[in-house]
DNA sequence: TCCAATCGTCAGCAAAGCTGATTGACAGTG
DNA sequence: CACTGTCAATCAGCTTTGCTGACGATTGGA
């Protein structure tokens, strides 16, 4: 499944200035975590994605929650078919459209999401980030926040 | 050849809040751009990490790089191989210990960084961290790093 | 001298995701 | 209504990627 290099990543010492390699080595560390935590429940972090955007906003699409978590049109049907396989979501049709369905949460995957889910993730949040004040938390995710929402604006001229 | 999902990901709104995915959206929108401007030179930001860590720290053995950068063993062989094709570093032989290479950084490996790669990287890092002042973009960097660096500790004890 | 560990290498494997084509549905045009 | 272009979901096939396990060579300690 995982497989990773190393484990832990050094960061080698000049390197750790690079903004760069610094994101992307705390990034490998929390998904690592994500993902081994949520093994017991046999889902990709990725799974709890959808799980989530279809709690926050209601039904959808395939191609709308793909767009919302970067992940391809072709690959979310695979990862649809899982989760409807576990009665997490169910293909509804769009009432309006008929070409797209309207995946919608089921009682079960909302359950899932509450009881076992947000308390996991949150959990691993809370161990990744325990070096840290509730002030440098929120810090960074202000920050982290104004980055995302730059490169975002940044693309549309492109 | 790269080819990405959606090139920018909205970050679903409720997510924004998860440390998790912010981290994992701003890390991809960096190596996305990093990897775009080194395309010219034909190297991944992977090979640009071996370069930065041998001009930092000197020759050393092929998995002693792969250690500091979190790059598998096996793999390190083609990366090597690439960057030795092209001049920029020597499998030169360890005297104390024969099975290893001493992996060094050639003249012209030294040239392409100062000239080329270090001004091509700072700039793209300019561009994504454009939204934050310089205090912010301090401390963003010294948070990741105390990120990093707790990670590494907890890792000892398990 | 023996044995476990390490370096570099390679072949084979498995996961992941993308491309392009297909089918059915929608929307606007004339 | 037929015609055209677009879009959702699906699927087969391909590429990329990185890992696993095995190997010979070498090291270092018992």
């Amino acid at each position: 499944m995982g497989g990773n290099a190393h484990e832990s990543a050094p960061t080698a010492r000049v390197l750790a200035e690079s903004t760069g390699w610094l994101l992307n080595d705390v990034a490998r560390e929390v998904t690592l975590r994500l993902e081994e935590a949520l093994k017991g429940d046999d889902l990709r972090w990725r799974d709890y994605g959808v799980l989530v955007v279809l709690e926050s906003a209601g039904p959808m699409s395939q191609q709308e929650i793909g767009r919302r978590l970067a992940v391809d049109r072709s690959t979310m049907v695979h990862i649809i078919d899982l989760l409807e396989q576990r009665g997490l979501v169910a293909r509804g049709r769009d009432r309006v459209d008929r070409r797209a369905y309207a995946i919608e949460l089921t009682g079960a995957g909302r359950a899932l999401l509450v009881d076992v889910l947000h308390p996991l993730t949150a959990e691993v949040h809370e161990r990744v980030l325990g070096p840290l004040t509730p002030e440098e938390r929120s810090v960074l995710t202000r920050i982290l926040g104004r980055v995302a929402r730059g490169a975002d604006e940044s693309n549309l001229r492109e």
